[in-house]
DNA sequence: GCATAAACGAGACGGTACGTCCCGTCTTAGA
DNA sequence: TCTAAGACGGGACGTACCGTCTCGTTTATGC
């Protein structure tokens, strides 16, 4: 079917503001935090006016989360060759992105306004958190073609409660591990942390 | 020996008051959230002057961190038997903790701040997080006097790497199954977990 | 040749906020006098918000002072046929203006405000005292021509100096006679107090 | 009858600290004119506590009177020979003493405040103003006296109107000349000021 | 090629909260 | 009882951003 063409009369919005507005945004984040970001201020960075962001987002929180958003998409998942081999390579990717203060800030700052915004949250999960499952259940099919994890039982819920858990697993110790004990994900720590999960999984899927 | 006695001048502060302010910047995070909780309205909800609570505390972010740190202490350890019903217990009780809506927002809020503060992050962490430690440490040596674990190897760092590492995993899955991932932790989801991290401990233990 | 256009870009200031702005300073001050009067009281008064008084006046002096200027502009000298009567009429109408609680409060506040601040005092002069000055320069010279006053010689500095004398006699006594003695301005204090300085204006001008 | 003396229990009040607070006042007052001068400033400068100020003044206003009033009380009338040699002498003493950066800003300011306070205004007409009507009377018994002006008719309320108004004139002409007008009182000034004066005392008599 | 219409920059607008300063009162301990 | 010290409730200050609202100008499209 293609995009829908709306052909509307008047002067067309520019695309570079867009990107500009994005860019500043990221950047300012970076440097000021969520708190102290001002939309005055991302506009004079993105070298246009006020009026422009507002004419594209409701508010500081729809812009920062469309700004941010992108960030996440870069995860791979590479076959290694075993299922913790996968497993290893996304910690330290995960690691590696989270060390980011771009993405450091981002996630923590959205997060938190998310907690009295139910609707802010929704937008996070869809933007955000939603996007990322994608890679444990890739890293399930491989590894069950490779004959490491039992072929899916008759339960399909079983097994996205199994995907849902790992996937909280995975990124929440690396979140904790950088955000509040603030220590590195450096390789010696992603291999102790994949014995662990690995080591742990065919107990947990016999009781999902 | 003993507490020294600094006789002061002047009038003393006023421990109600203290009490109130604390009180009243729970309260008012639970309704307002982070960014719409302001000094005017914790100082009005608490019967006090704006100056009272600017005598205390340098700004917001100072204030509601040890408004909250409070919160964390109440979590306990109680004897179940075995490793994994303590693991369980505990993530049970941790899941009640953040799933109230002052634990949920100040946790977070807190965090986000922090990121690009670092005088707040080590705040944070001795306040709230590294008080915490002590939940794992008891069940490990609980878990070693049943003997479920090993005895510690010559190496106190190991030990010290794996209770960082369990510490880790418990919160941050935690943490993330509720603030991002929206879900509950109710008893079925508390024994799958328990089961992925105790049957995974003794992989981790020799990488660690 | 002509005014300037100077084409200034964004939205224009509002005239109609301008004239609110001053004539609720006004009425504050009658009711309220210097000291308790308030920027925010001001604004609620005008139906404006406290930035845009900001945006025009830097501070309480600056705003008091234009407030205030205008109060001065209505003093009049019509042609009474004689210099006596010129002075007698001049003196009642001043006399009536600073009985007038707006004029008084301001007049007193703005000069007092003035003596430990340079700026706030040239900007009095300019934009209050200098301009009644005209006043006696008119007075002078309708005397003139009516043969009451001998012409000017060739010395401007010493017909400016004699002005200044009788601006300071006239402006300064009737002031004292309200604020400071609390007497009123009525006719026949006029009449004395006319009958005082054209007596004495022959003597002064031989000496000026 | 002397002192009443009340034998009051308990420590009495040091009279060291009057002394220092009034004259920390004046010098306050000169350093920072009375908007920015502040009570806690004072009591520092007086090296006594704040709550000793307001035992023995209701405020702030009430201070700076009382610390301002015995300034003014330094003008004499030695006599000159002339009455125009007493006047002329009395105008530079009283302009010397406007010209102190204490007087100046004490007189105005106190007299600004005075116009929203009647309590204010007669506390400072008793305190100060009155008392300098002496001059005026001591000056027109010595030109009786020397035959310059005819004794008083039987009309002793002509003589008080008379009085009143030079003395509006010789001080409200001072006052304005220096704290509006902004300009010296020299000799020279004085001189024609002085013609001024004495040259139409003859016909104010004759009208008062 | 000229009218239409939306986007654009600039910046003023009504608001709200900030963190500071000072007021005048109060509560301590000590002289 | 007075004093020094300093905490207290209160209120105004002047600042910084918010998100909205005019303006005059620019830039596409469609008649």
């Amino acid at each position: 079917m293609g995009p829908i063409l709306v052909t509307r009369t008047g002067r067309p919005r520019s695309a570079d503001a867009d990107r500009a507005i994005l860019a500043a945004t990221r950047q300012a984040l970076v440097e000021l935090g969520w708190g102290k970001l001002t939309m005055g201020d991302v506009a004079a960075r993105a070298g246009v006016a006020k009026t422009t962001l507002y004419r594209r987002w409701a508010n500081k929180n729809e812009l920062v989360v469309d700004a941010v958003a992108a960030l996440f998409d870069e995860l791979r998942l590479p076959d290694r060759g075993s299922l913790a081999a996968d497993v290893e390579g996304v910690v330290l990717q995960f690691g590696e992105l989270l060390e980011r203060p771009e993405t450091k800030t981002a996630l923590m700052a959205v997060v938190a306004e998310s907690t009295h915004d139910p609707g802010l949250r929704s937008r996070i999960r869809h933007a955000i958190v939603d996007r990322q499952k994608r890679l444990v259940e890739t890293g399930r099919r491989r590894a069950q073609s490779r004959g490491e994890l039992p072929d899916d039982t008759g339960d399909p819920a079983s097994a996205t409660r199994n995907a849902d858990l790992i996937f909280d697993v995975i990124a929440g110790t690396v979140v904790h591990r950088i955000l509040v004990s603030g220590e590195p994900v450096d390789p010696s720590w992603a291999h102790a942390f994949t014995a662990l999960l690995v080591g742990g999984l065919p107990a947990a899927m016999t009781h999902a």
